[in-house]
DNA sequence: GCCAACGTTGGC
DNA sequence: GCCAACGTTGGC
């Protein structure tokens, strides 16, 4: 099971509106980058990742879930743009932010701190229980939850 | 609001 | 296939 990072301006998309999407989720639509859209087309049902606040916030805000595989952008004009679908799990209890991530060790190598531009990312399996214990989330708690 | 980093486009 | 020009992203 791979882990992941998806990134958003909270003015033009925020984990609160993705929350409101319930369980149905919503397309990642809008992405126009082949490395962010081959990450997407390797997501498998039911994979976990951040939700990341960027510009605004700066942080990871929650965790997502990989509800759909990658189907053509329906906002997309090209059929090579593609997108996953995704859904809301849970709140990260305290947001973990950029400077967090850069000033932990652990987190040295990880893309949101060497590659900042990249808007879906993958997140190492280390790397994602660092970060949830940083932000306070119990991953035992997460695993427990919408197992498929 | 600025600017550096990066990706994409298009002329040659 | 190279590379200059341009556009976009996102941290600061």
């Amino acid at each position: 099971m791979a882990f992941w990072l998806f990134k958003s301006e909270p003015f033009k998309w925020s984990f609160e509106q993705q929350k409101a999407c319930g369980a149905d989720g919503t397309e990642w639509s809008g992405v126009r980058n082949y490395q962010a859209r081959n990450f997407m087309r390797a997501m498998v049902l039911g994979e976990r990742g951040f939700f990341y606040h960027s510009n605004e916030g700066k942080a990871v805000v929650g965790i997502v879930e990989v509800c759909g595989l990658a189907h053509p952008d329906s906002t997309a004009d090209d059929p090579r743009w593609e997108c996953v679908d995704i859904r809301a799990v849970m709140d990260m209890p305290r947001p973990v932010t950029l400077d967090a991530c850069k000033s932990e060790p652990r987190l040295k190598d990880m893309v949101l701190v060497t590659n900042s531009r990249l808007s879906v990312q993958p997140v190492g399996e280390a790397e994602f229980a660092a970060i949830c214990e940083i932000g306070g989330l119990d991953v035992a708690a997460l695993a427990g939850t919408g197992k498929r």
